[in-house]
DNA sequence: TGTACATCAGTGAACGCGCGTTCACTGATGTAC
DNA sequence: TGTACATCAGTGAACGCGCGTTCACTGATGTAC
């Protein structure tokens, strides 16, 4: 009712209406600026326009805040990420769609960390908080880990990957490609130019596709 | 001098006599116990026994002490891992040598990063201060890289790395075994048991071997 | 060998900051009759 | 249809905390003569 007049204009009533999602957008906005560091009650409750008491309402304390700032920018990941994926083109050899599809997931994982990292680091921070029974079930469903999945089982379906090398398969991939973004966010690798860039995240993605494919075993 | 005889018993000069060791010592404990962040002047300079503004005669201000923190963690976490290797048995197959360089590395390097997760987050946290003009060859030279730029150039010495897949290969395999670590550390992969992460570390070292060693093209 | 003095490496008090969190409160809302 | 009242969702002031940093200072050290 009233949250339609106040969600557009400035406030105009007492009640926010729907300050719960402004305090986690207002969230995930810090976030992306500076970091899950940048994440404060303080600082989600004044761009919400409102006392931080009033976020006491909605949760817990900061720790409940940053988990809901975590799972937005995760969402904000997967959305921008399956944006850039587009539809695949269904005439090409299977094959070279399913393996199309892998190093564009990959680069597109890598290229929002380096476009987002403030979100990037925001969603991978750890957080105590965080409900340990569900969370392996939870990371399954979540959209990166899922389509992840969906791409290996594809690999397989399609006859290019060893189903005696399925299992597990998704974790050196993820890995692969998480631990090149923060070396390429964090480490030294910051400094190298675009085309050195462009390289490291080529040669990462086709190390990664043969060792997917099997090859001569490693003894 | 002076420092002989203070180092070791209870403060009894004025002076310290090797403060500036003593507060990077405290600052690598602080990051040992709660990482990066718990790093603060005035928290080493408590652990140090002396007052927060001595600490400003050793270091331009806080991001100083984080960078010698960050170093001392790198130094140390060098340590635990080059130990672990040992020496290598000179009567094998050189290939089986070389390979089982490269495992015990990988496998060191994960291992210290579930050990030492506030050292191991600090080695790589990023410092707005850094270096950068010096820093990618201060990577060449960082004893984790340059052991693992020699353990691939022994792959190809030996005949098992094809030498057209050296290029940029350090990349690739840091960054298998450095997301794995975070993942690890961080993600839902917590509160996996030890078999299960045990799996997960071979599967990656595996993946990772075989992706070095080509393999089918990957189209 | 002894002494005056410059320099060095600490002390102690204070500043302002943003934070998380709690308290007693009040204005707005919706509902029972 | 109107009104009393419970409940809900905010306000505003305050607390204590640890932090980085600066100031004027003083005790210890080493050196020139």
């Amino acid at each position: 009712m009233y949250s339609v007049t106040t969600t557009h204009s400035s406030r105009r009533t007492y009640h926010h209406g729907d300050l719960r999602n402004a305090l986690v957008r207002a969230a995930a906005d810090l976030a992306e600026q500076g970091g899950p560091d940048a994440v404060s009650i303080r600082a989600a409750a004044r761009a919400a326009g409102v006392t931080p008491t009033a976020a006491y309402r909605h949760f817990a304390g900061h720790s409940e805040l940053l988990d809901a700032a975590k799972g937005e920018a995760l969402d904000r990941m997967a959305a921008v990420i399956l944006d850039v994926l587009g539809e695949p083109p269904s005439d090409a050899d299977p094959v070279d769609v399913a393996l199309h599809r892998m190093r564009a997931g990959g680069r597109g994982y890598v290229e929002f960390a380096l476009a987002q990292p403030g979100l990037f680091r925001t969603a991978f921070c750890r957080s105590e908080h965080e409900d340990l029974q569900d969370a392996s079930h939870a990371l399954a469903e979540a959209p990166p880990f899922a389509f992840l999945s969906e791409a290996l089982d594809e690999l397989v379906r399609v006859g290019w990957l060893d189903p005696a090398l399925r299992p597990r398969a998704e974790t050196p991939a993820w890995a692969a490609v998480h631990g090149l973004s923060l070396m390429l966010l964090d480490g030294p690798y910051r400094m190298f130019d675009q085309a050195e860039r462009e390289a490291l995240i080529d040669v990462t993605l086709e190390m990664t596709l043969r060792g997917l494919a099997g090859g001569p075993a490693a003894r």
